[in-house]
DNA sequence: CAGTATCCTTCATGATACTG
DNA sequence: CAGTATCATGAAGGATACTG
């Protein structure tokens, strides 16, 4: 129980804009299809189904400010531009992949806690004969 | 590169959510910090440092919520509440530790791939001698 | 095809004040 | 001590229309 992970305020000031990237909501996704290999915006929207241009435009961005992904514009005629994992954003695949394993494993599990914790809140409400007050239910 | 991940939407749908706390502003920081053993809430707060009681509460309700950690409440004046990992939030702790690991090794490398994107952003934009439209700084 | 530009709505977070 | 209640604000995300 001695794990003392010395946590740092000015490190993890650092560090958690790094996993935000990881929770937003789609960058995950894109950087898992572009680990099968290069693709082209067009082709990415379609595989990720149900994201607007502007949002796998400005994530697309993210990913390549932050040395994730590479974005080779070819200058033809209609244009054609691919996107492809840096070494960077494969060594990223790496821990992301754990974490999605992770969840797929445990995914029901999470469920029903939540379900449980929803039912125990409306009983307690039910209880108090009245309206449950700020909802934790995303 | 073969990988063929069989990216099922109705998985990803219900994996994204467990993705997103991952990535919401307290969590991580919350479940690592439970990791050193139980705590009382404003020792959280004091630990957390900047969080606001409003949001250290919501956190806890949400990881309470998920099953990642129990709440107890000792009934003495005054009212005393412990929060503790539950086996699946210590699950859980594995592979964050390993994403906060991969964070820690590769921030450097990303801040410097921010700096030359901002850098050559602008460069791009002065030769437009315009301002620069849509930014990507967080 | 691969974006930009706008507008709009919802959500996350924070500040502050009050309470059993 | 450990919360709730309320208000305010900025950011995230979506819809739609336009363009080189």
């Amino acid at each position: 129980m001695e794990q003392s992970h010395t946590h740092v305020p000015s490190e993890c000031a650092r560090v958690a804009p790094v996993l935000s990237r990881i929770g937003d909501k789609w960058s995950v996704l894109v950087v898992m299809l572009l680990g099968d290999g290069p693709m082209r915006f067009n082709e990415l929207r379609r595989r990720v189904g149900g994201i607007s241009q502007r949002m796998l435009t400005l994530t697309l961005r993210g990913l390549e400010r932050d040395g994730f992904v590479t974005r080779t514009v070819f200058p033809t005629i209609p244009p054609r531009v691919d996107y492809e994992l840096t070494p960077l954003g494969h060594s990223l695949l790496v821990p992301v992949r754990e974490l999605g394993a992770w969840a797929v494993r445990n995914v029901s599990v999470i469920e029903d806690a939540q379900r449980r914790f929803d039912q125990a809140a409306k009983g307690q409400s039910q209880s108090l004969e009245q309206a449950a007050p700020m909802s934790f239910a995303k």
